[in-house]
DNA sequence: GATTTCAATTGCATTTTGCAAGTGAAATCG
DNA sequence: CGATTTCACTTGCAAAATGCAATTGAAATC
């Protein structure tokens, strides 16, 4: 279990967000759940940055408990847990864009694919539409 | 010290970003750099989610040798050093943005003028735009 | 009934963080 | 001028978070 006390450093909306996803993980996360389309344990587990299951279980709940995701059972697999944005975690897709696509121009090595940056650059607005609805229809 | 290897732990570029700013300060340092025009050790640690000193200096070093900001001696006092942010600092302005607005709408304490939001929504791109230019000038 | 798969949890070593105090160099004060 | 203050850090150390490997119990599959 880790501290509860889950306490606001400051009123600043930055802070804020940093405050429920600020580490190398959750973002991530997020990621998979909003622009890959991943929503099981063991599909977040599989991402090529290699979360331990320690650490992805503490940041389901952590986002869960910060009312970005929810969980559903899956009706077909007792075992198995889906996972769901809310509302405001769907809401972070914009700014996932803008992360992705800082790191797409500015990293030498990225593996980004060209056309995320070409599409970004001749219409942000329709991506971020685009994504955002992709993203809810999952 | 800090572990020197930095290596990267995919080509994704979000996760790019995080492996230089995924933590819960490093994008604080930078909005008190970009949105609010501080630019000395002492006014970061003076923000209001009071940073440590060490862990300033080391983020500081950090985000120098990402290439993000730069160290400028003061002219008129050999103490003290001005940071600024580079080019691709710069380019976090519209992320820190995203940030910002998802923070300011979905934070039900959240202390962000009700006009930053109020911008967003009437003309996001030329809020960007100023931003990025009053960033840039300083 | 035995084995496998699932989402976690546990134990433990390593790393990072946070706090308080201290450092040397440079500016200011008296 | 010497003494004090201010500056950007650094150091030592306790506490917390992270990472790794192994394990769990429930549910599915063989």
């Amino acid at each position: 279990m880790t501290g509860i006390t889950d306490q606001r450093r400051s009123g600043c909306p930055i802070s804020f967000g940093l405050d429920i996803f600020g580490d190398k993980w959750t973002l991530l996360i997020l990621r998979d759940l909003l622009l890959q389309g991943k929503n099981r344990f063991r599909d977040f587990l599989a991402s090529e940055e290699m979360i331990a299951s320690n650490i992805l279980s503490e940041r389901l709940s952590r986002l869960e408990r910060a009312g970005l995701i929810f969980k559903l059972p899956d009706s077909d697999d007792g075992r198995q847990v889906i996972y769901r944005a809310t509302k405001a975690g769907e809401a972070l897709v914009p700014a996932l864009i803008e992360l992705a696509y800082w790191g797409a121009t500015h990293d030498a090595k990225s593996a980004a694919p060209p056309e995320f940056a070409k599409a970004y650059r001749a219409n942000r607005g329709g991506l971020v539409k685009r994504i955002t609805e992709r993203a809810k229809s999952r």
